[in-house]
DNA sequence: CGTCTTGTGTGCGCTGTCGCACCAACACAC
DNA sequence: GTGTGTTGGTGCGACAGCGCACACAAGACG
């Protein structure tokens, strides 16, 4: 009971921690599931304890384009603390496990009656902005290999393995390329001896080497992430 | 008195808005000025009324990339209403004019005296976000020349003339490109009679036509304003 | 009047990614 | 085993944008 494998709700002092515990109820967060849909009022708030969530944007006929993920670091409806219920983007499943869940409704009274949720609240959509600045820029200047490194780094981090799930063609969806730049990439950093890739499963083989193979991105980010909430 | 000129303020009610413009003093924006740097804790939180200010990323050696623009439709230095001081993103003067401005200070205070004022941050950093999460799909998917349209568009909104100064070379800056890039988008628009430039200073002569030629981005943005702040 | 700075236009070869099409390897069921 | 669908790999032409280098034109300034 001192953790609840979700790390926003760790920071909350010990009376509103059990507090916002007892009255969310554990989920599991199937793969692929969707979450929200863009203009879509929310319904429940989430705080993974195991899987993740990728932040999707669909944008003219584009298939979609990863640019935030959340785990156990995070939470998925964040911007109900700034009064909005309608989700400003997809949010789906990438990695199973499970979450924490908590009706929008009763969130919002949470919110109402907890300076330390608020505040907390308030700090990781702080970061969540600062890293959607950062993916825009990531989107902008890197490179196919650097980018799909970095999204292997924030997968492992996540999903607490080494090896995960995931096949290029998904990967080339998250990554807003053709599915064969993925392959190319891929084949780059396996033949580079980073990691291994057999039938939609990756296995990271050389944590140190896919950072430095990485875009700045990763680095950035992570430190965005200590700087408020660490 | 009625109108601040800034619409943010605007919509506070009556006895918030003469309290926090009394509160305000007003300030030139100067073409060129740097009002923030990332990392550096905000002294002030600004309001423009006239000018408009760009909010730039910078990322690796490159010098800049352009992922908010701010009018007297928002302000600079909304991330003060979620707790942090510390600038994301370097804010640069685009556009020259005025603005209130008041002390990070003086604006926690009011934030914690006023729901309205709480409200209505809350509500524009939800648009901001939005923004900035289409702005990594633009820049991800769309060419240089509708985004070169939809940038004009939107300084022009923000300008409230036909016709403002910006080079090429600052242009390119803004876009993440090439000047050449530049260029060849900017002749384009000029020869299909959309615009006319001249030594830094661009016209605006269809409307429609530029409207036509922007990329979806522009209409969605506007959309996002008018749905949370219209 | 010439000279310098600033802003704009052009040419050329290169590269990363795209779109499309097709093939190869593997997994699993029957 | 033999099919059948999923996943990964390869080849080819097209093109937007890049880096670089240079030419030109309009003002500014002496």
């Amino acid at each position: 009971m001192a953790s609840a494998d979700n790390h926003l709700i760790e920071l909350l002092p010990r009376r509103e921690r059990t507090r916002l515990l007892s009255l969310c109820e554990p989920v599991e967060l199937v793969l692929t599931e969707v979450l929200y849909e863009p203009g879509r009022a929310i319904r429940h708030v989430y705080f993974p304890t195991d899987g993740f969530v990728s932040l999707v944007l669909s944008i003219d006929g584009n298939p979609g384009l990863e640019i935030g993920m959340v785990g156990r670091e995070g939470m998925v409806g964040a911007h109900l603390a700034l009064g909005v219920a309608d989700a400003p983007l997809h949010a789906l499943v990438q990695g199973a496990g499970s979450a924490w869940r908590i009706g929008a409704p009763a969130f919002r009274r949470e919110l109402a009656a907890s300076a330390a949720l608020r505040r907390g609240m308030h700090h990781y959509l702080y970061v969540l902005m600062a890293q959607m600045a950062e993916a825009a820029g990531c989107l902008r200047y890197h490179l196919i290999g650097p980018r799909l490194a970095r999204w292997l780094l924030m997968s492992q981090d996540r999903a607490h393995h080494d090896s995960f799930q995931v096949t290029q063609e998904f990967l080339a969806y998250m990554l807003g390329v053709r599915r064969v730049g993925v392959t190319k990439a891929a084949g780059d950093l396996q033949r580079r001896g980073l990691i291994e890739y057999h039938r939609g499963m990756v296995t990271v083989r050389d944590r140190t080497g896919l950072e430095a193979a990485a875009c700045s991105c990763y680095a950035i980010d992570c430190k965005i992430y200590s700087d408020r909430l660490g």
